[in-house]
DNA sequence: GGCTGTCTTTGCGCGCGCGCAAACGTCCCT
DNA sequence: AGGGACGTTTGCGCGCGCGCAAAGACAGCC
């Protein structure tokens, strides 16, 4: 049972995130009350790759991982996705599918709605379509990037821009925090920059041993992040 | 002088197109209306990366190529504009700055808008809108595929997998006409697929003398399709 | 506390694919 | 018809990064 402040705190979340933000308050109101809730404990899935896809999820609290497998068993990480984040969303209108898998990292509050409701807002309400456009504009910006990046560039160029890129959206999640701390695996890192866990731990050693970061299990603190930066331009001298 | 008839053919494009399908007449016109048209030169300069992004366009007829370039030189191949597709849309929502190159590959009739007018009609029309949105999904989705295929596959694989879409996409745009002849360099194909000039025509070299394509002078011809499909599978037993 | 599972490190060797150089083929232009 | 620009082919060598194996470190759990 939902009390008022639990509900107008929900309402204000909503308006703050990604595709709701803009939106009049009776909107809102109707927006929140076509969601359902959900909530996943770590290493949950939110659903698999290929599932058909029938629903746009909106990340409340915690942090989810999109993967995807390919045929013959190797995975690829697409991106983490943070508190406040939507995903699920491409797949509402050009897929019946899923691309990818929804993997909850840490324990998850979610949000969802179904396709139909999703449709019918962008069209009824000009600024979520506007939002969506945004959102969507970013992303393939984003993908851009990476191909870019692993066309062009070397494992240790790749896996510097990671670290920045993770640095800064960890840190636009959480508050300003100085020390960024990431959490995540070699594992994840090889398949965020197309390398293996092999050759990021090799690289992730020396820079350690050079002092631009700091590393144990599951956590990588950037020590240097100007270096880290000049090494995304320079294939070091 | 445009004529009636011309101008009644140019409406039917526009309705075909991916952004104004749906659209009823009179937005149609009101959209003509507010387009302003340009004719490329093979080799001409549509726009550059990083230009002021103000525009979107439509490729009526002939051919583009959209290209970046990273600090150190390196191109990158993004994808071909086949008549009816348009490009500069991203931009137009998100950056302030193109974050590719324009070029005409063929001599190119376009059709383009400003940002203003664009960001209007898609708030006014709900149906352009969802058009959009259509599009930037399917752009997403193609760009995953690209990021998973240059992440886990091999040279060979993101070759055979480049030729397939390639005379899909082509075949789309042309006539149903049996021999889907490519027509493109081993530098783009290398650049659209994140290896170099050499190793793919290393490649194209051996397919050829195993009867899987036939090529020539910017020309690759597709003869053994199914074989083709086979190595994207699998890495060549 | 010890034990187990997961994550990480490091050695070792090899092969894919790069990248330079140079020759060759093909098309266009005058 | 000739010339020149541009695309293509191929040889050669090397180095990045893969991928297996095995040992080591760290955290959680009972």
């Amino acid at each position: 049972m939902a009390d008022r402040a639990g509900e107008e705190e929900r309402l204000a979340f909503l308006s703050r995130s990604e595709f709701f933000g803009g939106l009049d308050p009776e909107g809102l109101e109707r927006v929140y009350r076509a969601a359902r809730a959900h909530r996943l404990a770590p290493g949950e899935i939110c659903f698999h790759q290929d599932d058909p896809a029938d629903r746009l999820y909106l990340l409340v609290s915690g942090r989810m991982k999109l993967t995807q497998v390919t045929p013959d068993g190797r995975q690829v990480l697409l991106r983490f996705v943070e508190p406040g984040g939507m995903f699920g969303g491409i797949a509402l209108f050009v897929r019946e599918r899923y691309p990818a898998a929804a993997e909850a990292v840490s324990e998850s509050e979610l949000l969802s709605w179904d396709g139909p409701t999703m449709q019918e807002l962008v069209q009824a309400e000009p600024k979520v379509a506007l939002n969506v456009i945004q959102h969507l504009a970013a992303m393939v910006k984003s993908l851009q990037d990476r191909v870019r990046a692993l066309s062009t560039e070397r494992v240790e160029q790749r896996l510097a821009r990671a670290l920045l890129r993770l640095a800064a959206q960890s840190h636009g999640a959480a508050g300003p925090g100085e020390p960024r701390i990431l959490r995540l695996t070699r594992q994840d890192l090889g398949e965020l920059t197309g390398t293996t866990l092999y050759t990021v731990s090799r690289v992730l050693s020396r820079w350690e041993s050079q002092g631009l970061i700091e590393s144990g299990r599951e956590r990588i603190v950037i020590r240097d992040p100007g270096r880290l930066a000049a090494l995304v331009q320079d294939p070091e001298v």
